[in-house]
DNA sequence: ACCGTTCTAGAATATTCGGTA
DNA sequence: TTACCGAATATTCTAGAACGG
């Protein structure tokens, strides 16, 4: 097996103190940085990121930022925050949080949770046990 | 080996992240597009399609959009979709919902379902053993 | 807008008149393709197959045989006939009835149903409705 | 308790083949 | 005969689930 070379911490632009997940930090940065345009970058509106070049995605920047080099990993992570595919041409994404210039945007997008457990949540069946609470 | 080349990438006047199905907004596209109006376009009134050139269209026109070259998928599609073909006379589709210049109808097209299961939810036979819950 | 070259006809040597659907039996042939071996290849004992040049696979092999160059629809299929990954190492899908020279296998290979159906028809709740028949 | 990685499955539409009214 | 439909597989996008950190 081929020796991967990791290197998870790629400078970023915005300070990770915040209550930002680092997949979300970590991919507005990324999305962000202009040598890279070639491979992945915002559209021309900046309301949704286009993949160019899938392969060098992969290869070379998915491991510069995260423990993987999968495309199919990192389309998991995106629709657990619930981004969309633009259907039908170029990989596309987009999401109502995540804009060109605006990390600022970025605290209001939330990661999905088990859907049982959701549903057990809305009808008041489930509780913390540890700290004797509601869930949501 | 014959080597067929498929673009089903051809550019879209509508976004394709609107809840209308694909196959509705890239026919509603090709038929709206000037200049293949010797092959398809809109009749007169602008209340039904026509195909001019059936060869044409299977075989240029289609693959541009679909997957596919043949214009029995097609036909076959326009009857999910509840299109109905003017009996006597050239190839002619027609929906209550596709028109000339609306693109904002196209949601009101819906796609039919597997009819077995359709029956089924009607007699209250079927539920999501998911969500516990009828289907229709 | 780019072009892709699909070429869903290259040949197969083992004839599709079978009952075999045919995605086992392209994806069979293009295992044996002596040729791609560096691409993709059957492992040492023939017991399953290896994926060595994802890449490559994705966007040299795939659209030779189907409408499509993505990997994630190739794996999709193959789970939805049963196909196991091999966990941690290079990509090595596996099933006990595709194997090495043995064709004659495929037949047993059985694509999954939609799971909330085919409980239903294990309990006797779903039927053709056209020919008032159980459908498995 | 939450996030990240991985493999598999759900669900809707699309393509194909063959049958029926 | 022709238009339409049934049913299975194929393609696409998203979610479930197990596990580890």
């Amino acid at each position: 097996m081929d020796l991967k070379v990791w290197n998870p911490c790629a400078a970023l632009t915005m300070k990770q103190s915040s209550n930002v997940p680092t997949f979300l930090s970590k991919m507005w940065t990324l999305v962000e940085e202009t040598h890279t345009n070639e491979i992945i970058t915002w559209k021309q509106n900046g309301q949704s990121f286009l993949v160019l070049d899938e392969q060098g995605f992969a290869k070379e920047i998915l491991p510069k930022y995260f423990k993987h080099n999968n495309m199919a990993n990192f389309v998991r992570q995106l629709n657990m925050y619930g981004f969309r595919k633009e259907r039908d041409g170029p990989v596309e994404f987009q999401h109502p949080y995540f804009k060109q210039g605006q990390d600022d945007l970025l605290e209001n997008i939330k990661r999905k949770i088990v859907q049982f457990i959701v549903t057990l949540v809305q009808n008041n069946q489930l509780v913390s046990l540890k700290h004797k609470r509601p869930l949501l």
